[in-house]
DNA sequence: AGTGATTTTGATAATCATTCTCATGAGTGC
DNA sequence: GCACTCATGAGAATGATTATCAAAATCACT
């Protein structure tokens, strides 16, 4: 793990919470640190891929990432507050699996959302 | 409601699943109507806004549009030539509500969308 | 340290969905 | 027909993400 890569994952992990691949760049900037939007998105993409980091898309599309150290899983989240809840789903993630087996696909991913209201709300 | 608004809605209708704002367009423009990108994302935005539509975002952040009122299923998407094939789903449906309730979410609504690879591709 | 191979970096350009602009067209009522 | 309003759609602008690629850093071995 490089310099450059290091430093993207210690923003978000001082962040604590999610942000965009933007806003970490823009971050390590203002720390003087050199870095490109290549070397964050990238590093973003590779930590992503080993479920070393979440990530969920904002209404518009941008993408938020956010350090995560229980592996893939997904969201319960509150349509009006924005609350969030993680969600451990292995008899979905088999399920989704063999789905894609049986009907000849390949390299599938799978999109698994819950929204509703919270308690509060 | 305007004959051009009415295509796209159409279009979705016809298609009973998911698609994105460029295949909407493109497949109306195949059947020879005229029509704009502008207009169909004006469409969809509004329909999305009064619940007409269903939005989630793919992986790479494309957005996805379904008419709400079709009989709720799920679907396996190529992403490449953008096959699709209808899923039966009970299991996930019992497994998303009763996430739901022991987080004592209320009036849960749920995304589950599978993408990959078809045989061809 | 020196040398050559391999990997990483980051400025820049390219891509692509989405949004904006605005001149034109379609419809509506008088 | 005529004025008015609103929808349309071609093209430009936006903005996040990705691709390029030469320079820099790192590695492997002497
Ligand atoms: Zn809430
Ligand atoms: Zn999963
Ligand atoms: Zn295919
Ligand atoms: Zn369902």
């Amino acid at each position: 793990m490089s310099k450059s890569q290091s430093s993207v994952l210690a923003t978000l992990e001082k962040a604590g919470g999610f942000l965009s691949a933007q806003q970490i760049f823009q971050s390590i900037r203002k720390q003087g640190k050199s870095t490109g939007l290549a070397t964050v998105y990238r590093t973003l993409q590779k930590a992503a891929s080993e479920n070393i980091v979440d990530v969920l898309r904002k209404d518009d599309g941008e993408a938020l990432y956010r350090l995560c150290d229980t592996g893939h899983h997904h969201h319960l989240l509150c349509t009006n507050c924005g609350k969030t809840v993680e969600i451990e789903a292995s008899a979905v993630e088999k399920w989704a699996n063999s789905v894609a087996k049986s009907n000849g696909f390949k390299k599938v991913t799978h999109v698994v959302e819950l929204f509703g209201l919270c308690q509060k709300c």
